[in-house]
DNA sequence: GAACTTATGTTCGCTATACGAACACACGGG
DNA sequence: CCCGTGTGTTCGTATAGCGAACATAAGTTC
């Protein structure tokens, strides 16, 4: 029928059945075998028989054998990535000292397509409305984080990027100019850092640092986030960047892999 | 061949997919195709093949083609499972708070299994050795979130869990004995929190409490941990305590499913 | 550095496996 | 009560995934 992805090394019911579990989400906690068919496009026989193994495996449970609803055991499957990144503990650990050491909350992300992705963090207050976690996606153009993620990139990727991306404005500062971006990141690879003010969030200014492995390619990024009215931006050059580069520079030395 | 789980609903492929994410983690990031075939007791065949299948879906990278590593994209689908919990949000804001008020991290977990399984976090300084993050597991009977939500479960259920497990000294206080341990459950019952006293980490002790839905049933717990020469027992029932319950209580109320 | 051994990755014909059309069953509205 | 609509389950079939067998690379030994 289908013979979009059949290269014979394509295990098609694999993806299907992880289709199942990205059916659930926000406000989609219970579903029936029928929702989870038609929110992953599956025929109900398939989204059954995928359900009933989940279940088996723990990562799903059915009380009543009509509601299907996720189970802490999917946390695992993140939980094998997280752990599997060398310096991620490290990182923690470092990430702790600046949060203490500034009073602010400290994070690392990653990049994964136009989006950064965060993989640690230390919160104190929040500034932010939305909540932030391990597993939250922003769009790197408006974010401390994905702006050092960006300016480190191939620069071959970095044109197609920009190239192919569409811009969105999010806050009224939100820079979204192709030209003024550009100009902008190889400002920040030169140096060192980036500072985003109230791009992403009224409010809400932050700074970020890049992470490099013992080889010199940056890997993550890290940063504190602040709200206008308790630091300066002064104070964020000042006080927060060397602390942020210090922690940088330690995990760098201290790379096992 | 294998006839063990030969239901007819019980779809193979994608149980054997998903221990090939399960084969990395820590002291695993990149892993050859063999080395994942061995890790996951599957056939080199089968191994690429899945491998093959999850970079395409873009939760596996292979630059060279011979060495995988997972991607932030897995991370997604354990998002998927948090972002199910109605009350996740709500949650994480209230701990927000009390972090705050008490300046100490603050936890949620929930069961499974034996184990308590991490779901949102607020930290601040670190106080355990290890290091504790959203999916992070730790042994249900000797943590204050792992006793509440013991002492919450059905009877028969703790009956038989106590029954069949075999608990383990973490430190020279935990508490192992199988009489002295449905003693203090039940004790956790019915005064409506827990203090472990160092039985996880010397030096470390913490209190949690129970984390009602509408309907009256225990989902979670709270907690907050604090270092033993920092924060007096006394502090934990008269500051703490309270903070806790208030934090609890306003998260059943704005419970939303 | 040839000759052998071991381990890794890939091919390909076969059959067990996952597939979905068809069926049965529950619900709800007229 | 009947009919329409939606949900879950069965079962024969085709094909998707399987692994034995092959090729190719990486060590070992003399």
């Amino acid at each position: 029928m289908s013979m979009t992805k059949d290269d014979g090394e394509y295990v098609q019911t694999l993806a299907r059945g992880l289709t199942v579990i990205r059916a659930f989400g926000p406000q989609h906690q219970k579903l029936t075998l029928s929702d989870v068919a038609r929110r992953a496009n599956l025929t109900r026989a398939a989204a059954r028989r995928f359900l009933l193994t989940l279940k088996r495996l723990g990562y799903v449970k059915s009380d009543d054998g009509k509601y299907f609803s996720l189970q802490p055991a999917v946390l695992d499957l993140g939980y094998a990535y997280l752990s599997s990144i060398p310096w991620w503990e490290i990182a923690q650990r470092y990430m702790e000292e600046v949060s203490a050491a500034v009073e602010e909350s400290c994070s690392a992300a990653v990049l994964a397509d136009g989006d950064i992705v965060y993989i640690a963090r230390v919160a104190t207050q929040r500034i932010m409305s939305m909540t932030i976690n391990i597993g939250s996606r922003m769009p790197a153009y408006a974010t401390s984080m994905g702006r050092v993620l960006l300016a480190h990139q191939e620069p071959a990727w970095l044109d197609d990027f920009i190239e192919k991306t569409n811009f969105a404005p999010i806050t009224e500062h939100t820079v979204v100019q192709k030209p003024a971006l550009r100009k902008l990141l190889t400002e920040v690879k030169r140096q060192g850092f980036c500072i985003v003010d109230q791009e992403l969030e009224a409010g809400v200014r932050s700074i970020a640092v890049p992470l490099f492995d013992r080889q010199g390619k940056c890997q993550a990024a890290i940063n504190v986030g602040t709200h206008i009215a308790r630091v300066s931006k002064m104070k964020l050059t000042t006080t927060v960047l060397p602390a942020l580069r210090t922690a940088s520079s330690k995990i760098t030395a201290a790379w096992t892999a």
